[in-house]
DNA sequence: AGACAATAGTGCAGAGACCGAACGAATGGG
DNA sequence: CCCATTCGTTCGGTCTCTGCACTATTGTCT
């Protein structure tokens, strides 16, 4: 903090933040929130809607006597994050305005591991652009998560897109001409759930999400755990298990390896049937593994419950030394966590104290684009003076 | 931030930070490192020296032409804060001044879990009386590293002080008159690791402490993981190996069945070996540990061989989860480092890369009374205008 | 020896931001 | 119809930083 004007920042973005986490309020309720005074929120106030940030709201009646209170709330209409992703199998773009409403959201199915990254790119750009035509709000910025080890803009490692290590994933999106950043899919999945949701404003929690490999994301004390190289929260090569598969990485015990789709699938069906068919949609094969649990299906059900419990016996690794409030399942996890949860949980009681506060993602396949997109608008909470003012001041 | 005597403190604890840093320099560098203008810098600098923070150190020639300039530097005559750490078998307390200088150091052998805390507790308080008296430095606060995980002043779990749960330690402290502080000793010391030494300002450090059990302390991105009940970076008992071996937590498989001190000396003697008397003193024992080692003792070398391969086993878990810059080895890991670093690396490399991040602490013993020291400072940098004026203004 | 350039540090007027108190606005109750 | 209550604004005051001018001190060049 140097100059006076960064107070006046800090204020503007603290008068944002209490809006954003609380809800609308009055002037005085915002004065008496943020421990400034009536006036100087009155001030913060009016530069805010000039930069078109807020607006007034209702008029609302006082419970007894008293002047009725003006209600000041998020404006969303002037603006948007980008949340973009690219995946094994499909690319999907999320708009988000300041008042976390979705704006708009799209999806699209490719085979993306068959396609040169850049290819792939100017198939998400021009997905980017279909998300923001049509609608007033001016984009302030854009996220990509993408299945693997981000280092600044480049990919650094990505087992399951191999093809894209080295890649300058922020280049494909230049024609954009937005403040691009680049990502770990889990990292933005966990962002997202503590930005918004049942977990929202949670300081500690694990993300955990099931792919063909696993990801993990990892908050703690609010922030986003990236270690010394920016590879913190590795979870799909921690070494748990003595086991003998052998993973992509080219160890032996990943955890992936236990609990990943691949080790699903295998332990659900033996060769030949369709579930190992090579070729076939991993979406498809994962809703016939749903499909044939809930008809009862033991040899599946077993499959699930060893997966459940070596879900059980990794999270008690991280639960012991993250000591999050909660733990978040995602991706085909959430999907079939209706029989997973239990084993889960009758593992971990046996390692930690509370296994309740593992539970399952309600973001879906969405988690990624979401957190990206609030990564996206941070700036603009973080910075208020960064956006433009609307009018001329008279 | 709320108001502009905010951004007061805010400069002054940045000018502070960076003689801290960054060691004695001139104004006009000040303002330099800090971005502030040297009129300002002139006025913060004023200020410090009445609250008896910095002092006016040498004249320094410039290399050519020029004004010679005033160095500024950290006063360490007028505060010191106070580290003191009740353990299992001894008692320690240290003073360190702003300048990071130790200006006391004292230790005392004590069987503490024999007696009980309240008395320890007197004589901790005599141990740091003992320390403050005699310098003309007055100590700004107090902080108690205890064996265990803490919540509040009250300590909640100490497997090794089981007479210490629900005891409030910081009442037993009221007669000094300062502000006390309760953390766990593993905790302090991973932040004394990164406050001093050839780690200072690392923002991503792993601490492991041997003792009877196994502590850990965790910093990410600058910060102390904490986690949501405070739990945080507890390794002894993650669950790793599907052993036999029962814990004093009830469970079977923690780490610190395999890699504890109780894990050596059952490894290194057979039932009736000196080493296993429980009456002896564990330094003793450990010494000759060291001493059986140092003479080429094939079992002693095995059994530290099989140590370090178990903390490389753990330290894989940890290297991939929190992706530290260094791992540090204290406590007893120190002491027998240098037979126990080939096999722990080898162990790491086989699961992580860069194994060479494993290196032994240089603070020995006393790391755990520093971090606490450091902490007890914190404040008077945070905010120096807590700190009263030495003499009135003019 | 003297002028000059370079660097360090201070003095002062001014602008920006917040605070506190007083004031006008809007409402329900007696 | 008056008053208490609550909301929000206006205005003067204070604090801090800034930018520039100015003094201080030294080495170098002529």
């Amino acid at each position: 903090m140097q100059t006076q004007g960064q107070v006046r920042s800090a204020n503007l973005a603290a008068v944002l933040a209490c809006l954003r986490d609380g809800g609308p309020r009055s002037r005085a309720r915002l004065a008496a929130d943020t421990g400034l005074t009536k006036a100087t929120v009155s001030s913060l106030v009016a530069e805010l809607v000039e930069r078109g940030l807020v607006v007034e709201g209702a008029l609302v009646r006082p419970g007894s006597v008293g002047r009725p209170s003006t209600l000041v709330e998020l404006d969303g209409r002037g603006f948007c994050g980008i949340g973009v992703e690219v995946n094994v199998d499909y690319l999907a773009a999320l708009a988000l305005d300041p008042t976390g409403t979705v704006r708009r959201e799209t999806r699209l199915a490719l085979d993306v591991a068959a396609l040169a990254p850049a290819e792939v790119l100017a198939r998400a750009s021009a997905l980017v652009s279909e998300v923001r035509a049509g609608q007033g709000a001016a984009a302030v910025g854009l996220t990509v998560a993408v299945p693997g080890q981000v280092q600044g803009a480049v990919v650094r490692t990505a087992p399951n897109l191999p093809r894209w290590v080295g890649t300058d994933v922020a280049a494909g999106f230049a024609d954009q001409g937005l403040p691009v950043t680049v990502a770990n899919d889990a990292d933005l999945s966990a962002l997202a759930e503590v930005s918004a949701g049942p977990h929202a404003h949670v300081a500690d929690l694990v993300y955990l999400t099931g792919e063909v490999g696993v990801g993990g994301g990892v908050v703690t004390g609010g922030q986003l755990l990236r270690g010394s190289t920016g590879v913190g929260g590795e979870v799909g090569h921690l070494a748990l298990t003595p086991g003998d598969a052998v993973c992509g990485c080219g160890r032996t015990g990943c955890w992936e390896t236990v609990v990943g789709l691949a080790a699903l699938l295998r332990a659900a069906a033996d060769p030949g049937d369709p579930l190992r068919d090579p070729g076939r949609d991993l979406e498809d094969r994962l809703a016939e593994v749903v499909a044939r649990a809930r008809a009862g299906d033991a040899r599946t059900l077993e499959a699930l419950a060893g997966i459940g419990t070596g879900l059980g016996v990794g999270a008690a690794v991280l639960v012991a030394l993250f000591d999050p409030a909660v733990v978040v399942l995602g991706g085909y996890f959430a999907e079939v966590g209706e029989f997973l949860l239990d084993p889960l949980r009758a593992a971990l009681a046996q390692r930690v104290e509370d296994a309740d506060r593992v539970v399952l993602s309600t973001l879906g396949f969405t988690a990624a684009v979401r957190g990206g997109a609030h990564v996206a608008l941070q700036p603009v909470f973080d910075n208020p003076t960064s956006v433009p003012l609307l009018e001329a001041p008279a």
